[in-house]
DNA sequence: GTTTATTCGATTGTCCGACAATATTATCGG
DNA sequence: CCGATAATATTGTCGGACAATCGAATAAAC
């Protein structure tokens, strides 16, 4: 199945690992070690090893010295802490994108009328398509890679869970509600409402996150502080 | 002169780079090659290159495929997209500390206190080795390891003008009189004017940094997309 | 029988040397 | 002087090797 190498060795290795912890092949917490993925790959070490920390830069692994890498997997601690920061930079998002989106709402509105034909039609595989265009239409449109870059980071450390959220038709039915509002919002040129209604809805699923049973979520974390710079 | 090895090689490497890099020996926009300091360092090229890998990771440098990495140095769209980015997790951190803040001022007032004491004698080097506590005790306060590792890596992505942004006394004076202001209204528990005196502070220190020179900037680079995870 | 020490195997951290792929620089001809 | 080509330098990947460290199985002590 190896034609044309196209990509580098790394990012092969990077994208099965990807798409190997999205489908859930790989359970979150797990360890993996690297002869592991060298004997399966056909790679090098060396490769594997730098797809771990390219992957745990990003935020889907994470790694521990002398004991590997494992798929990440947060505690609520860190779900409730990393949604305190997505709040944050959701709104600002809102903020940088709403000249531009309340001067041509175009692709907003349809965006928004496809959602609503979504939650409609009880298909929540394309809802949360949908919902994910949604924020990134926010963030493509604020214009600042580093704030781009690092909610998707963000996203990535939740990758975990993707498909084993199962949203049910009342929270779709609230979820979306939140949606129209910033639309509207956005619409009405009214940055203070947007804002606002985008952080109800980042806060809406955190709780919806938070509400799934104990065993989805890791242990709380012994402090690791690696800070290399000092005073 | 090498005499404990308690640290490990790549941090070792790592710190000496990050030593090099802020005392300037090692100049923005610089490449730096993997056999100079295998050389010159006495280690293998996979500790230089792992080194090399974790401080990109970390903002101290930036790398590009084929080209190896360089010191890093932001464009002044970097810098602007940057300090929008640091604004709103700054404010976050202002709300997240606030509580615990105006519960026990006494840590943040002795600290303004020095802060003034500093600026009455114009000891500049004490007032910005103060300034970086004054931001620290907000985000150690506000108990979220996330919001507290993305706001350390922004500080390391401006590490190369550390030592070459020579403030004035009145600079000095202004920062310190907002500085003032987020004491104050942390102290009234304000938490609306804690916020926004924390922002103006932050919007002070963008506008210090862009009155630098050009040359103290990266020209505007090209987009480099590598999102691994797409819909 | 439970707890503590020891040993052992597995895994990561680091080193070395090699070669291919790619980028940078030098050379040459116009 | 400029552009095309060749020579060189640098990174990307490979394979193997050994030391350092961790985890678990085993043995010893209470």
């Amino acid at each position: 199945m190896e034609d044309t190498d196209s990509r580098s060795t790394v990012e092969t290795v990077a994208d099965a690992l990807t798409e190997a912890v999205r489908t859930g092949r790989l359970v979150p917490g797990q360890r993996l070690t690297e002869n592991e993925f060298t004997n399966r790959l056909g790679v090098s070490r060396s490769s594997v090893r730098e797809a771990f920390r390219r992957l745990t830069a990003d935020g889907l692994l994470m790694a521990e010295p002398h004991r590997g890498v494992m798929v990440r997997q947060l505690s609520r601690v860190e779900v409730d802490n990393l949604f305190q920061v997505r709040g944050a930079l959701e709104a600002l998002a809102v903020t940088l994108a709403l000249p531009a989106l309340h001067q041509a709402p175009s692709t907003l509105v349809a965006l928004q009328r496809d959602l609503d034909a979504a939650v409609e039609q009880g298909d929540m595989n394309r809802f949360s398509q949908l919902n994910g265009r949604f924020h990134r239409l926010f963030r493509d449109t604020a214009d600042n890679a580093l704030l781009s870059d690092t909610l998707t980071r963000l996203s990535n450390s939740l990758y975990w869970l993707q498909f084993r959220v199962l949203v049910d038709r009342s929270d779709v039915f609230d979820t979306n509600r939140q949606h129209r509002e910033v639309t509207e919002c956005v619409v009405a040129n009214d940055e203070g409402g947007a804002r606002a209604a985008m952080l109800r809805h980042v806060e809406n699923a955190r709780k919806l996150i938070q509400s799934l049973p104990d065993d989805h979520f890791a242990r709380p974390q012994p402090r690791k502080d690696r800070s290399r710079i000092t005073d």
